[in-house]
Order: C-alpha cells, then structure tokens, then sequence
DNA sequence: TCTCCGTCGATTGTATACAATGGACGGAAT
DNA sequence: ATTCCGTCCATTGTATACAATCGACGGAGA
C-alpha cells in the first residue's frame, strides 16, 4: 500500500451504500465523478499523489465510500487530461514527470498560450482588462507576502482569464488539457525555485501591457518567452530521464 | 426518431445478453468501448451522423444490443475529442458544425500541426521519409484516379505520419483531440470542392521535400498555408452561424 | 385567458454483481 | 538447476437495477 495515507477519508455515502460511510475529504454536491476528478486532480498537481504513484478503482471507492462507476469515470477524465495512464487490467499509474514529458508540454504550451495571448490581445474587452489587471495586483501581494502557494493560484487565474479572453474556446478546451499536465510543471517549479515569482512578475505584468495595447504578436512573443523561462527554471529539477526508467 | 438507420445493427452479444444479438456493424473484438468509439467517431465524421443529432445512451445499447456501461464510455470519449456534447441528464448531441467552430479549429490547427511540421523536419528519419514519400504517392495515384474518398484517407495517413516522426507525443495527443474534430470539416471540405485535391497535393510534395531537407521553418509555413487554404475552401460550405441557433 | 404548481416521463447518475484477462507464483518434468 | 505449464489472484470490462433530476404537460386557481 504505496500512497497511504493521501487519500483516506470517504466522503458522502450517498444512496444505499452497504456499509456506514466515514467523514467527507471533498464536496458531494452535484455530480460525483467531477467532484471526485477535481479531487484527485489537485492530488496530482500538488504532487501529493505522488508521479509514477499506482492506484486502483476498487482503493479509490472504498475509501471513499461510493462505487466504483463515478470513480471510473473520474479516472477517464483524468486520463484524458495527461494526468494518469490507464493500462487496461493492469492499473492505474499517475503520469511519471521527466525532462522529455516537460519538454513536450512546454513546447506545446509556446504554440498555444502565445496564441491565446495573440487572440487575447486581439479580443479583450474592458471587463476582461480589469479583472486581469485585479489578478496581477493580487500576485504582486502574494509575491510581497512571499506566499509561493497564492503566487502559484493567482498565477493560474491569470493565465486562464487570458485563455477566456481570447474568445476561443476550442483553445481553451486543448490548453485545458493539457494545462492539467502543465500544473504539475508549474508548481514543482514554484514549490523549488521560489525566486521565479521575481521574474514571473515583471513577465506578466508586461503581458498585460501588451494586451490592453492590442499589441497581439508582441503578447504572444512575451508569453513565449515566460514559458522558456519557467521552462529553464524547472528543468534541473526534474529527473534526467523518467520514461524508461524502472517500475 | 431522427437519426432513422444509421446505427441499426447491434454487432457481438457477448456475455450473457438477455436478447438475442443481431448481425455485427462493427468488430466485437478488444475493448467494447472503444471499438464502439471508433465507430461513432467515424460516423460523426462522414457526417453519417449528421452533426447536431441527438443521441441517447439507451438508445445506442439497445442498438448495438450491448449494455450501457462501454455507451456510456464511449460517449465520454468522443466528448474529449469534440465530437460530441453532453449535457447531464438531457441527451448527448452531435457538436455542431458553424464558421465559428470552425475558424477556432483552424486557427489551433495552423499552430500544432505548424508545430509539428517543425519538429518533423528536425526529427524525421529514414523511415519516416520513406513512409510519407509513399504515402504521397498513394494521393496522387487517387488523384488521378479522382477517388476523393481514398483521396482523403491518405491525406490523413499523411498528416498522421508527420506527427508521429515529431516524436512528440503530448503534441500527438492534442493533436489527435482536436484532429477528430478538424476531419470532419476536412471530409466535407474534399466532398464539396473536390478540386482542394489538386491544391493539396503539391502542398503536401513540399511539406515532404522540406521535412527532407530538414527546414523546419520552411515546413511549418508551408503546412500554415494549406491549413488557411482549405480553411477558406470550406467556410463558404458551412451556415454561417450555428452556435446560437435553433435547438 | 393567463399563470402557477404538481405530476409524470425521459434520461442520465450511481450502485452492485458477474465475466474475462493478464500476470505472478509454484510445481513438475527434463 | 532450469524451464515450462497450470492455477490462482488482482484488476478491470461489462451487464443490470435502482435513484435522482430536468423538462414538459396539464389542471386548478385567479
């Protein structure tokens, strides 16, 4: 029993469920399968499930205290966002990291958050303006206060109104795909190298610059810049090759 | 009953079905959900199922004479790719075909496959030149022999190619997303304006003579432009807006 | 006639039972 | 000692039954 004690606390016990169902460990609210998704999602981000880390359905409902039917589902969802690799009759495995799997989701995010900056640029109304503008005066407080895990949250929220300003939502569909994948990267990258909220910061301060000037290639050439600097700042924190690697 | 005969023959009657099992429509041979997800897919595609169709998952089990778990799944997966839209508790629809959809799928379209034109180009090895100078002659011979639906599939096989000598496989995986959704316009593109072969084709000789020649620039401008020229080949072919039309 | 509310049907969400498969382990034959 | 084969176990794939919810329809009241 690998990951123990991450996932404990059964949550709803809705229905019938046979046996008594233990304390909650997330919102049972509407529809248990995204509830769950979400769950297990932030575990994954947060690497507090940890990558390469084996799970199964039949673990994941017991302690949760519901079937296994949403908790597939969950799982589905998660698989199609990067975050776990399903092999069938074999198990669950969260998505290893390595420097090859950074180097290909950053590269895909160059293409596609530049063009949500250049979109952005193009689109953006004065409602979006603002809100982006709140967001960076809350990252600039976060950065003061030295909070790397706000910084890190704020810093999503930015890049995500972003994505909804561009409009676009299939972009947005696939930069939430693989944005997923891309957390992980990310906060890895805060949790090691504080100091990149230093030059974030300044980056994205600049980005939205651009934006409110309509200056779309010069948004998307700033963003692409960002992400090759996160990319660097992250890169000697990962293990050299993962993908091989034992099992 | 809109989508009258398109999906009528339940295929396999495995396990313990409480009916007798009809004649086969696809094959019941690995995993009965995915194979039933490739079998959608391509029916959402040639547009058998024509887009905005209302599904149920009832309706598709009964169909199929299998049970709605692997449905179920299905539908899941097609709705990761695009290709359908779930909306909880009221129906499964066909996502709808509108200029706007598609000037969103394009417009991603031009980055991940310029993207991996790029990376073809720094990649690509002997047999990976090999495959697609063959490939390429498979076109022109359906060219020639005005065979627009084998015309299309070797297209496919083509751009599929590329992406697999990119040697990146989060961008294969994005692209396979949003791919499913962008053949649909691709096949009604070739079936409206036929003509788009003679176009293609020689586009595709210098996407394949730059990826040779390793010019990775050359090879993503060129694969962004005959993404715009189909783009604009379509568009007249498709209403001019759908999104917030009728229900 | 118009509005509001309750009932009902259609459809998905969830729970549970069973089947099938792939791998691990152990015993027998060489 | 090594290899091969058969059995068992873990895990997912599939089938089915039941619950919950949304929308439509119709009746009662104003």
């Amino acid at each position: 029993m690998p990951i123990a004690s991450i996932l404990r606390a059964p949550p709803t016990g809705r229905q019938q469920p046979s046996a008594a169902a233990p304390a909650a460990s997330f919102k049972p609210s509407g529809v248990l399968a995204e509830e769950l998704a979400r769950f297990l999602e932030s575990g994954v981000i947060f690497c507090e499930i940890p990558p390469g880390a084996r799970l199964t359905e039949e673990d994941i409902s017991a302690r949760h205290g519901l079937s296994r039917s949403p908790v597939r589902e969950a799982f589905r969802l998660l698989a199609a966002d990067g975050l776990v690799v399903l092999s069938a009759r074999r198990g669950i495995r969260v998505t290893p990291v390595s420097r090859r799997d950074l180097a290909e989701v950053q590269g895909c995010r160059i293409e596609l958050e530049g063009l949500a900056a250049f979109q952005a640029a193009e689109h953006a109304g004065a409602a979006d303006l603002a809100a982006l503008r709140a967001i960076v005066e809350e990252m600039a407080a976060a950065l003061a206060a030295g909070d790397v895990r706000a910084y890190f949250n704020h810093n999503v929220a930015f890049t995500t109104r972003i994505h909804l300003a561009s409009g676009n939502l299939t972009l947005m569909r696939l930069l939430n795909g693989i944005g997923k994948q891309a957390l992980r990267y990310r906060y890895i990258a805060y949790q090691k190298v504080p100091d990149l909220m230093r030059v974030s910061l300044p980056g994205n301060r600049r980005i939205l610059t651009a934006i409110r000037a309509h200056e779309a290639g010069r948004a998307r050439e700033i963003t692409a810049k960002l992400i090759r600097n996160s990319w660097a700042a992250i890169e000697p924190h990962i293990p050299a090759d993962d993908d091989a690697g034992p099992r």
